[in-house]
DNA sequence: CGTTTACTTGATTACGATCAAGTAAAGTGG
DNA sequence: CCACTTTACTTGATCGTAATCAAGTAAACG
């Protein structure tokens, strides 16, 4: 565990290897996980506005961070304005993302969910320059679920439709994209018309 | 309209009178609304990290708006580190909020989704000082079931539904919130357990 | 007064949650 | 090493919620 919801926030955290899960809870729904983390991301800048982390952060597997401490930033030689300038545009490429992540999810089928999932996914190491075809799925299949607003079993269903139309090969945590168009046609639009 | 997705960055707008909601749009699922802004919100803010708006805003009704624009803030007077703190805490607190409302969104069924609406317009209202249990709904049914990622139908009837409990009063656009606790209950516990 | 737009209400159906059982791998202890 | 448990996942059956299709109401508009 980085840090629990609610925690003073002292410093934001960098990825250097392994992955990540953020969690919120309440005495209602119980936990949910609101994201992931991979290497290279940077982990609870948003807690500097009200001092306080907003989501808990657990490893998903063994990893190292790099550990910013906030008050001692001053000491990088860097003035705080450049800091702020890089903390306002992440933040704001943050907001803008999760509008669109958002609006999307809400308005998916489990399908079109998980196949955007996957995309991200992958998506996502590719824009770190690693394979985006092969991915090391760190999380278990509860936590995607929870993350997209899905039963464990739908991701698993979802998971095995994916195989048997060849859209991707999965054996545990190890999932090879097969075939990158058909996973985006499933993402983006209905595969198979609701009603004729 | 104010702006649209994508164009330039060139101003954020601070909501003086009137109420807009927020839109992005895509081929495959069309236009989607993923917010509301009332009167002391502030519009556009997480534009600034890639000089464009990620989404386009529309009025609801009459309205008038104080124009940030970017380039003149310098004259203000005010130095920009003071402007970049409130920035950062604005955008901070955009995306923790954000956090907790989509995965709240994507795990409720549509009457605890409708409830939570309700609940959170009219807490917008009373951090506003303005009385919280009569509220206008300048934004339509059909944006209404956008933003929450419902069909339109079952919008009103889960409008008609908590109206017949007791819990709001409902004429067209003009809600009164009667059982505030009642509305809480619907938000956050299920209702009705799903089976025996 | 007819048309348009926004909303409501009803009937049917599909999707995904839930319940339930089963499989497989990893850990535990004799 | 073999039972035994635990954990994670998969698969199947049933059922509830909300989407869709459809029709109707009511206010606003020209």
């Amino acid at each position: 565990m980085l840090f629990s919801a609610d925690h003073p926030f002292e410093a934001m955290y960098a990825v250097k290897s392994g992955s990540f899960k953020a969690m919120v809870s309440d005495a209602v729904r119980g936990e949910r996980v609101v994201g992931f983390f991979l290497a290279g991301d940077l982990i609870g800048a948003e807690g500097i506005a009200n001092q306080r982390y907003s989501y808990g952060v657990r490893a998903l597997e063994q990893g190292s961070v790099c550990i910013l401490q906030m008050d001692r930033l001053d000491e990088t030689g860097r003035s705080t304005e450049v800091l702020q300038r890089a903390l306002i545009e992440m933040l704001g490429h943050e907001v803008a993302l999760n509008h669109r992540v958002t609006s999307s999810l809400i308005q998916q089928n489990a399908e079109q969910r998980l196949a955007a999932f996957i995309i991200s996914l992958s998506g996502r190491m590719a824009a770190r320059g690693l394979a985006s075809d092969r991915l090391w799925l760190s999380m278990s299949r509860s936590d995607i679920a929870s993350y997209l607003g899905l039963a464990r079993e739908t991701v698993s269903r979802m998971l095995t439709r994916f195989q048997n139309a060849g859209l991707i090969g999965l054996r545990k945590q190890y999932l090879k994209v097969l075939n990158r168009q058909g996973l985006e046609r499933a993402a983006f639009a209905r595969w198979l018309p609701l009603r004729q």
